[in-house]
DNA sequence: ATTAGATGTCATTAT
DNA sequence: GCATAATGACATCTA
């Protein structure tokens, strides 16, 4: 340890820290170090226990592998029991408590068992409240549901006081997030039987399975005030105008369901209500693409001008994450980020124009199938048409947060995603990949084969532009840097080089310098040996040994040589 | 809030 | 003349 601070105290770099040396720091580290370890077990622990209360709930089916509700045999009139809850909930909330957890699960549990309207709807809603619901929000929910609300519970044949309900819900700041991805409201001419629909206020924005993935303190009191404060006074205009995007609205709601907490079945839109669509079987990885919305649904490309995407980011404020399904008008056919856009916003113009409707025979299994980027795992599926995954709490027993994944999702990988629901969109039958990576004659062969009208054609040479170009500008940096390391090698090699050399050329100044002494000394050795007729030896100021180019030395006078210069001259 | 680096895109030029 | 590659410049995103 002397040692080491002599060598500090001497500035010497040994390469690492001092404080790997410094015994107590260490030891504070690693005192931190257990204390973060001891609270990270009790969390797992009371975790553990949360799920366990779940599971108690819950019964695995063995078919399908999902946990479903367990069925309790003493029937209860729901009435009564939705009476209990809403007693039970209100008098936890006047408590100013929040429900424990184990509490609302049994509600719950007790609840789900009656196919009423009012006790089924809420199941399949459940994921929307994922997004920005806590258990205060189902608190407050209870008690401070606007007028409109309320009476849109009750009025089930009035259309448009459901729509104004739906628009007041997502004028709840909490609920912007689903806002600004629903920015269309509920047309209620696509379900024959609304009055499914006229239970959406009575939707009790609570799940038990989010709160034992979601620890209230998260979202606590705040929220709650938030809630209460902002609702009755903000109730902003909404485009009526605007109508509900069955695909998108699937996608969102149904890409939050957890398909191991729930068993809700759901199969098709049309024609049907909820309250019978969630009373049928349906296999959940259906959910995953939503087939059942995106084939032969008229409504599918019923993007509104209010934002909503499956592919936007819920609580995302940039408008560049806007994207989507988006249409594109015809008198545009170049695609820029930002043109998307504006195009994003002019979807209604193109749904007017029932020529737009393109026919090719395609899937989503086709299409994935041959994009190299997209996974073929259902569960990528979700997340790759739908980013709002991401607001999905963690499963039980699951400790890795859907976040961390949400960020290892690289820009490219974003891009051709993105390229890809443009593809998608216009129905285009083969990937993002094939489009930018197959050689000329095959891409012309490829696109004689087909009968694209302009809006596709033109999508598809611009994805293979960018495409193409992105690859070229990948390579160029790559050269780029290439050729910065080459040329820093270069540099360097010159400047040993040049060290060499100059070393060189010290030696051979030395070793000149010592040849001109030795020259000097044999030359004063030689003159001072010469002698005239008189026997004396010759000035060295006036006379001097000359060396012909044969050999011979002759003894000059200097004047002589001057003179003989200055004949030269 | 700032910033550097990475990446995508566009415009232009070269091949 | 066209398609493609190369590259500088700019915008955007992210850590």
């Amino acid at each position: 340890m002397d040692l080491i601070d002599i060598l500090w105290k001497q500035d010497i770099d040994l390469g690492v820290g001092r404080e790997v040396f410094d015994y107590r720091q260490k030891q504070k580290e690693y005192e931190l170090e257990k204390q973060k370890k001891l609270e990270k077990e009790h969390q797992e622990q009371l975790l553990k226990e949360q799920e366990k209360a779940l599971y108690a709930h819950l019964q695995l089916d063995e078919e399908t592998g999902e946990f479903i509700p367990v069925q309790h045999s003493p029937p209860i009139e729901a009435a009564v029991v939705a009476q209990s809850v809403t007693n039970s909930l209100q008098g936890k909330s006047d408590l100013g408590q929040e429900l424990f957890f184990d509490e609302c699960l049994e509600i719950l549990a007790d609840t789900f068992q009656f196919e009423t309207p009012e006790m089924t709807f809420p199941t399949a809603m459940v994921p929307v409240s994922e997004m920005n619901t806590s258990q205060s929000f189902l608190t407050t929910e209870q008690h401070h549901l606007p007028d409109s609300l309320q009476n849109a519970a009750t009025n089930t044949g009035n259309v448009q006081e459901m729509e104004q309900a739906w628009q007041e819900l997502l004028s709840i700041p909490e609920l912007q997030c689903l806002g600004n991805q629903i920015d269309s409201l509920v047309d209620l001419s696509l379900y024959p039987n609304s009055e499914a629909m006229m239970e959406t206020p009575n939707y009790v924005f609570h799940d038990p399975l989010l709160n034992i993935e979601k620890p209230a303190e998260d979202t606590g009191p705040v929220f709650s005030n938030d809630f209460v404060d902002s609702f009755p006074a903000n109730v902003p205009t909404v485009n009526t105008n605007s109508t509900f995007n069955v695909e998108t609205f699937c996608d969102d709601i149904f890409s939050l369901i957890d398909p191991k907490a729930t068993n809700v079945p759901l199969t098709d839109n049309s024609g049907q209500s909820f309250t019978g669509l969630l009373n049928e079987s349906l296999d959940i990885t259906d959910l995953s693409l939503c087939k059942a919305f995106n084939e032969n649904s008229p409504t599918e490309f019923n993007d509104s001008d209010s934002g909503i995407s499956i592919n936007t980011s819920p609580c995302s404020t940039s408008p560049g994450q806007s994207m989507g399904s988006p249409i594109y008008e015809d008198a545009h056919y170049s695609y820029s980020d930002a043109e998307m856009e504006d195009m994003d916003s002019t979807t209604e113009n193109v749904h007017q124009n029932p020529t737009e409707k393109f026919h090719v025979p395609f899937t989503d299994d086709t299409f994935y199938a041959l994009s190299p980027f997209v996974p073929h795992d259902t569960s990528f599926d979700i997340e790759t048409q739908n980013p709002t995954e991401k607001e999905l709490p963690v499963r039980p027993g699951q400790s890795k947060s859907p976040f961390t994944k949400d960020k290892s999702i690289s820009r490219q990988e974003a891009r051709f995603s993105r390229d890809e629901q443009r593809v998608k969109a216009l129905k285009v039958p083969f990937s993002v990949d094939k489009i930018v990576n197959l050689p000329v004659d095959d891409f012309t062969v490829l696109m004689s084969k087909h009968q694209f009208n302009e809006a596709q054609v033109a999508l598809i040479r611009d994805i293979r532009r960018r495409g193409k170009n992105k690859v070229a500008a990948q390579n160029c940096r790559k050269r780029k840097m290439e050729n910065i390391v080459e040329l820093e090698s270069d540099l360097d090699k010159l400047k040993y080089e040049k060290e060499q050399l100059l070393a060189e050329k010290g030696e051979y100044n030395s070793s000149l310098r010592l040849l001109k002494k030795q020259l000097g000394t044999l030359y004063m050795d030689v003159f001072s040996k010469l002698r005239d007729e008189d026997g004396k030896p010759y000035s060295p100021q006036e006379y001097s040994l000359q060396q012909t180019k044969d050999g011979n030395v002759f003894l000059v006078p200097k004047a002589k040589k001057i003179e003989i210069k200055k004949e030269q001259i």
